[in-house]
DNA sequence: TCACAATAGTTTCCTTTTCTAATTATTTCT
DNA sequence: AGAAATAATTAGAAAAGGAAACTATTGTGA
């Protein structure tokens, strides 16, 4: 099976957004911690960069500035994240997950997470491989630019 | 590599968004052809069944039939759509792209697959086909219920 | 066959999400 | 110091999406 990049990109262009579709009407349909998508990964994406700054976790959802505010305030208000500001940098304002915002986004990996390993189950384990491959593949082609950065500023 | 359905899923839950975000925030980017993410997935579905019906489309992308009604309006409005009423049961209504419709649809395709692809020609031949391959393995988990059933009655 | 249930869409109204523009506060650069 | 740049917030408006109620049509069971 020979691919071409344009084909592939076309498949994804086709196959991504089902499964986006799925996961979001599944959180919908479960509440699941009564977290819509775009917050629950900006919890994740705290989880796994504590102390971001507000531009941080806008650029990586993709959101602007100020409907990333509001959505932080949002989780403030909460208590799922803490909204802190820089020592050193007082423009700047420093995000965490407090321990509830922690158990809150455990709780809705799971039941998302147990959505999608149930649709998983129907494939065989080379199927499992080749997902994961996939995904390690595409994990750095579609990192944000201010991620990218960041790796880059860390050498 | 041994990978559970459990892992898979979480590489899913991870990553899938970020190419969401990247598509997203292109098609914003460029403008192109002054189209959403979703009415572009409306026209890519009508331009592959012709003739469905507004739950046909609102059930495939995900929305309620009065969302998809009111994107529909929009799209008729701009003449990228035709609607008409089935002669056999007049309750329904058949949905089809016009020919400027095929333009616009085509244009807006040209643009992201470019963007997709410029990602994708960082990878090797081996690294396209198991994203290929993974995007077979997940279509069909990930159909909606009413395409299902629509495959399943051609049987 | 006729009343009632079911189906397909639309309209109305409301909430939520997100955007742009303007504003404040702070830091950096010259 | 003064100007430019950066980080975040506030204000105001637009857009997207949903629920409920409504219309029109078709299917169904007594």
């Amino acid at each position: 099976m020979k691919v071409s990049p344009a084909q592939a990109a076309a498949e994804l262009l086709e196959v991504v957004p089902s499964v986006t579709r799925a996961v979001r009407e599944q959180m919908r349909a479960h509440r699941a911690a009564d977290l819509t998508v775009t917050q629950f990964r900006v919890l994740a994406y705290l989880n796994r960069h504590t102390g971001a700054s507000l531009s941080d976790v806008a650029d990586h959802i993709g959101l602007t500035l100020p409907s990333m505010s509001k959505l932080i305030d949002a989780l403030v208000a909460r208590k799922l994240v803490r909204r802190e500001f820089d020592t050193t940098d007082r423009r700047r304002v420093t995000l965490a997950l407090t321990s509830r915002g922690r158990v809150i986004l455990e709780r809705a990996r799971r039941a998302t997470r147990a959505f999608l390993t149930a649709q998983l189950r129907q494939c065989d384990s080379i199927e499992l491989e080749t997902l994961a491959r996939a995904m390690q593949i595409l994990r750095p082609l579609f990192a944000s630019r201010r991620e990218l950065a960041r790796v880059a500023q860390r050498k």
